[in-house]
RNA sequence: GCGCCCGUAGCUCAAUGGAUAGAGCAUCUGACUACGGAUCAGAAGGUUGGGGGUUCGAGUCCCUCCGGGCGCGCCA
């Protein structure tokens, strides 16, 4: 309806003579929900930015509008304020409804069609397979499977991938490291070391107890090969038990794996693919990409002049395999570390004839620190995903590196995260939700029901600013989807925690002593346990639990 | 040298170009005959690294300088 008053503004000045270009009215004016609440349940700064166009000042114009809506239906109240924010209140009671509608929606509330009809390729972690997963995994993880959720609530077909970089010379340098290792020699020059190469050499000789009295290179091979299959399945394990899942483990040999039948690899095909779209050159006895193409600061090798592929060629082909399996778009998540390799996957995109803005997508990740150290897989002073979520639990951990932005560095302060005091915001919030669930607990216990709903009665100031912050909630997971901001959603829960253990303190579901039940009472259990539905949505959102009681 | 990210309260960090820059921790003052106080109410704490620009409006966008992290191979 404010649409429809503007269209009327803009047509009235028209009239007046100003010379407003057609198909002005195109932008539609936005409602959002303003940071303080003495600004009303909406507001709209539309009169700010079409005031010049209509030769007006912003304040007339936001007059004019106000005027107009507030004689609409459910509205109680429309004022201007500042240099032209229009302000709006909704009548009491309206919102009121909101907390049946939420218990009703149950686990589907929050759930929205800001991603509706996309089908989306969401590749993350994807550790190489040569040793554990480390603090930096453990936040793409987390990060990662939480883009999936918010993703998926908000309409989005989600395949979440796992790329197993189990094709070239790390593998060997790996094969080598544990070899050394299965024969009591010192590591390689440029191998793996670390007490886990000690424990993958003991698992090769179990498998294969003669396996020194092999020949050489079948030895290396089958140190390499059980200890791959033995290492994948131990991040696949860590994985899980830290409530990650994926959709698709991808192998990197699919890819050099040449056809039955004679035909090329993958990675031939992708080349091939690539060069007809005209990007490809040879020179100096390699075949190039020219990448400057697309933003890169210079041309990459794709074949070298031995005839081998580079690592590039594998990502051209992992590339192509996405999109040849339904994906058009595709969201990478990497570590900054890998940061110069953007523009690589972007000229990736646009060699392959995409459009490198719409259908590839590359998150870059600072690197989370610890007591400002930084952690490398080689130097084998790692510190493991597993001994991190041994250490101060999945919840804890999980919660605590979804609740910054991706592109923020972070720095985790072991003795904070170890204290599990409310020091960590998780607490906070899990306690919120098991306190929703003894007040309903008590409730039952003390004849409260939901028999009765009459929202007029939730007018206590802590009911309308916990109602508000109900209603954000399906606002909050299509924005954190949009802009694959998991975190915002931790925020916020924060924030509606915050909202509910001051109800709480305010308002009772449960008479106390001889006091008679009322609709007032049962109607508030209803809203109880809409804002625990919430609490319990949101957390499942960062793979959180909900715990009953703390 | 070139490129990307970051710089916000004592600390860890929020804030989709919007209104008086917000939380938690730490500090100080209150509320325990309690629907579990793992909570709540309040105080104090800021030239958003410096400077310039765009805009009705800039922590946010542009330029520049300073400081920090990371990356720049026919490695993976």
């Amino acid at each position: 309806m404010l649409a429809a008053d503007l269209a009327e503004l803009i047509s009235e000045r028209r009239s007046a003579g100003i010379d407003i270009p057609e198909g002005f009215a195109a932008e539609s004016p936005t409602l959002e929900r303003p940071r303080s609440r003495e600004h009303g349940d909406w507001a709209c700064n539309v009169a700010l930015k079409v005031a010049k166009s209509l030769g007006m000042s912003p304040r007339d114009c936001a007059d004019w509008l106000a005027k107009r809506l507030a004689s609409h239906d459910g509205i109680s109240d429309v004022e201007v304020a500042g240099p032209g924010f229009i302000n709006i209140r909704l009548e009491a009671g309206a919102a009121g409804v909101l907390a049946r509608t939420i218990v009703e929606a149950g686990a589907s509330y929050g759930t929205n069609e800001g991603q509706a009809g996309r089908t989306i390729n969401l590749e993350f972690v994807s550790a190489n397979p040569t040793g554990p997963l480390h603090i930096g995994h453990t936040r793409w993880a987390a990060l990662g499977d939480a883009i999936g959720r918010v993703l998926t609530a908000s309409g989005a077909t989600v395949a979440r991938e796992f790329y197993v970089n189990d094709a070239g010379a790390q593998m060997d340098r790996f094969g080598r490291s544990v070899l050394a290792a299965v024969r009591g020699e010192a590591a390689p020059e440029d191998g793996y070391v670390g007490s886990y190469i000690d424990d993958l050499a003991r698992f090769v000789l179990e498998r294969e107890p003669d396996l020194l009295t092999r020949p050489e290179a079948e030895q290396l091979e089958l140190a390499r090969e059980i200890a791959y299959e033995r290492q994948l399945s131990e991040i696949q394990g860590s994985l899980a038990a830290f409530n990650v899942t994926f959709d698709v483990w991808f192998s990197e040999r699919q890819l050099h794996a040449t056809g039955s039948d004679g035909r090329g690899s993958l990675i031939d095909e992708a080349v091939d693919r690539l060069r007809a779209q005209g990007h490809v050159f040879d020179e100096d006895g390699a075949v190039w990409v020219r990448t400057t193409d697309f933003g890169d600061d210079k041309d990459r090798v794709i074949r070298r002049s031995n005839g081998e592929y580079t690592y590039f060629a594998a990502d051209a082909a992992y590339y192509l395999s996405k999109s040849d399996r339904g994906y058009a778009h595709k969201i990478y998540l990497l570590g900054a570390d890998h940061h110069g390799y953007v523009h690589r996957l972007k000229a990736l995109a646009g060699s392959a004839g995409d459009d490198p803005e719409r259908d590839i997508e590359v998150l870059i990740g600072q690197l989370v620190s610890v007591n400002g150290a930084r952690l490398s897989k080689r130097a084998g002073n790692i510190i493991e995903m597993d001994d991190l979520r041994d250490w101060i639990g999945t919840d804890a951990l999980r919660y605590s590196l979804a609740r910054y932005p991706a592109n923020s560095p972070l720095t985790l302060d072991p003795e904070l995260l170890k204290k599990r005091t409310n020091d960590n915001p998780v607490f906070y919030v899990q306690y919120a939700h098991a306190r929703t669930h003894n007040v309903a607990a008590n409730a039952a216990a003390a004849g409260v029901d939901r028999s009765a709903f009459v929202p007029e009665l939730l007018d206590a100031e802590t009911e309308s600013v916990l109602l508000g912050a109900l209603q954000e909630f399906p606002r909050i997971v299509g924005q954190a989807a949009e802009l694959r901001e998991p975190h915002r959603v931790a925020r916020y829960l924060e924030d509606l925690a915050a909202d509910y253990h001051r109800w709480y303190d305010t308002c009772r579901v449960t008479p106390l002593g001889e006091e008679a039940i009322t609709d007032l009472h049962r109607t508030r259990l209803w809203l109880n346990d809409a804002a625990g539905q919430v609490l319990r949505n949101g957390l499942a959102l960062l793979g959180v639990s909900a715990p009953e009681r703390m």
